[in-house]
RNA sequence: GCGCCUGUAGCUCAGUAGGAUAGAGCAAUUGCCUUCUAAGCAAUGGGCCAGGGGUUCGAAUCCCUUCAGGCGCACCA
């Protein structure tokens, strides 16, 4: 809104930019918003910045609404426009978040778009890692963020159903259900699955079929044990994500890409192009002619497709089923694999820039100040579900979030359970607990706040203030971190909120001393001030639902 | 060797499309509970923003380069 005056006054000086820098001044006498377009300009009109500064300062202050806006418009420093808040404009928009939240909060920027956001996608070969819970967080927060802003979101988890991996955790389990007979006919795959989750599968198996199964050939009985061995294992993800709140619209199934035909499909529809063609006995797609540095197999000599051969597929129907943005959350190991697949969208005749791929960083864990060593092979390795029974869903989950999702994560598992009293979380949790309970007192002490003639103004401390402007600096932090695709930014704000909300509280009171006689005075103060605290409840509540951490009404 | 990500306080990390004197939490020291929840508050210390060049009115932020760490470079997923 601001932003938009700046550029009317910068335009009556007959010069024409793409937008306006507006932002929050960090120290204190340097108003509440402020400008540096002058110096910018300075540049270009070649003249002194103070001057370019002068002539937006008068252009702005013939508006009106600058006139009911603002307090005072100054000129600060080598050309910063300093804008001054109206107390009574902050306590307008106070009276808005109060009274018709869903106005205030509102943010639109998808106007019903549809995005597709898909994350975690782990193999159904094994427990969820940390990295995965990190981008179960990210992207869970990101379709929160996305739909509040106004984006239609579909999320979802693909499976990779078909293929070696799968296989391999079939045939690693026929290993552990030998094994649990004392048979050693079929040993242990070189690069197979191990840890206790293969032989609890394993035991299940035995319990229904009993030694039935032990003098068969793998192939014979490869569907029992790989089809429910992974459908397990997909079970478990889905319980484990469950727990951590996250929750999928859709499950796409690799191998009903291959049963549909729609492998097949796509394979053919880049055939017509000419991107596809044969060499060495196998088929290859021409990945060099988007861009990509090699030409990429999708059909091996030995007949078998490679997992990128359905991975093309998947990503063109996710585009045909029509999506206008799909978002990816993969784990930067992968990251070489993004060239490949935005040539496979392109060579549909896809703008690749349709496709977001967000890479998360890998997550290393240190306990007593050592690394914890990881190994897979060895069935070594501390689980999403671990983590979660160790310092709880909720903080697991704001410790993923208040990390820019391309910086490595080093998650130090005895910090964050010393700290469990003094957790960044459990700081902002607290916030809203305690407001619950100024509530529960006030309704015992029959307080009402919901008379409409409410003076607002009552509300003219320094702290108070800056509470309110803070608060409704809100949807400006949604709306960038919405366009930025990052959650993270909420975590900072709310900490942030709540690093205001802790200090108030100890310095004033809300309600006032029991005991002492209420006035029509004090009566007023606390009515406002239980405005105020219902509105920081408000935007917690808000905050933390994208983040998906709960806000306990109690702690 | 090539490509991507990262390097900010003792530790873990922010730093909003280049802006004003660099931010938070943890850890350390000292105070504050007969009053709305002490999972809180107040106060103190702590920095060649990895190094070096450049771009400009102005750089933690953009460009080049060096160093360090991580991750990729398959007819694996």
């Amino acid at each position: 809104m601001i932003e938009k005056f700046i550029l009317d006054a910068v335009e009556s000086l007959g010069v024409k930019v793409d937008y306006a820098e507006v932002e929050i001044p960090k120290r204190a006498g340097q108003g509440d918003i402020s400008t540096p377009v002058a110096m910018s300009l300075s540049g270009k009109l070649k003249t002194q910045p103070r001057k370019i500064a002068e002539a937006l300062t008068l252009a702005l202050n013939s508006r009106p609404e600058i006139k009911t806006m603002f307090e005072k418009i100054e000129i600060l420093g080598p050309g910063f426009i300093n804008f001054h808040l109206k107390s009574s404009f902050l306590y307008e928009r106070l009276n808005m978040l109060y009274n018709n939240r869903e106005e205030f909060l509102r943010v639109e920027l998808g106007f019903g778009k549809k995005v597709q956001v898909e994350f975690v996608s782990a193999n159904p070969t094994g427990p969820l890692h940390l990295g995965h819970g990190r981008g179960a967080a990210l992207g869970a927060a990101l379709a929160n963020l996305l739909t509040a802003a106004g984006y239609a979101v579909e999320k979802e988890f693909y499976i990779n159903d078909a293929g070696r991996q799968v296989s391999l955790l079939g045939k690693s389990v026929f290993s552990a259900y030998h094994l649990l007979f004392n048979s050693e006919k079929y040993p242990m795959p070189e690069d197979g699955y191990r840890g206790d989750y293969v032989e609890v599968i394993a035991k299940d198996i035995a319990e229904t079929y009993g030694d039935s199964l032990l003098n068969r050939d793998f192939s014979e009985v490869s569907t029992i044990f790989t089809d429910y061995s992974y459908k397990k294992m997909l079970k478990w993800i889905e319980d484990d994500l469950s727990a951590f709140s996250v929750t999928f619209d859709r499950w796409q199934s690799e191998r009903e890409l291959f049963d549909s035909g729609t492998v097949r499909g796509s394979i053919d529809l880049l055939r017509q192009q000419g991107y596809i063609y044969d060499e060495d006995g196998a088929v290859w797609f021409r990945a060099t002619a988007f861009g990509d540095e090699k030409d990429r197999v999708i059909i091996k000599s030995d007949g078998s497709y490679t997992y990128f051969a359905s991975d093309i597929s998947y990503h063109i129907r996710k585009f045909q089923r029509g999506f206008d943005e799909c978002i990816n959350i993969w784990g930067a190991d992968h990251h070489g694999y993004i060239p490949r697949v935005k040539a496979a969208i392109k060579a549909a005749g896809v703008d690749d820039s349709r496709l977001t791929v967000l890479l998360v960083q890998m997550v290393s864990l240190l306990r007593g100040g050592v690394p914890v060593q990881m190994s897979k092979r060895a069935g070594e390795f501390i689980t999403l579900s671990d983590l979660m029974d160790e310092i709880g869903a909720d903080t697991a989950r704001f410790i993923f979030l208040t990390r820019r999702p391309d910086s490595q994560l080093e998650f130090d598992l005895d910090a964050a359970k010393a700290q469990s009293a003094e957790n960044p979380v459990f700081y902002v949790q607290y916030a809203y607990a305690r407001i619950n309970s100024i509530f529960n007192k006030a309704n015992e002490r029959g307080i009402q706040t919901k008379s409409m003639d409410i003076n607002l103004s009552l509300l003219d401390k320094p702290e108070e203030l800056q509470i309110i402007k803070k608060l409704i600096l809100y949807p400006l932090i949604f709306e960038n971190a919405a366009r930025a695709r990052e959650p993270h930014r909420i975590t900072f704000y709310l900490q942030e909120l709540s690093g205001m909300f802790h200090p108030y509280y100890n310095k004033y009171r809300i309600l006032s001393v029991e005991g002492t006689e209420e006035t029509t005075e004090t009566l007023m103060l606390t009515q406002a001030r239980l405005i105020l605290c219902e509105s920081i409840k408000t935007i917690i509540e808000a905050g933390l639902k994208i983040l998906g951490v709960t806000a306990p009404e109690r702690m």
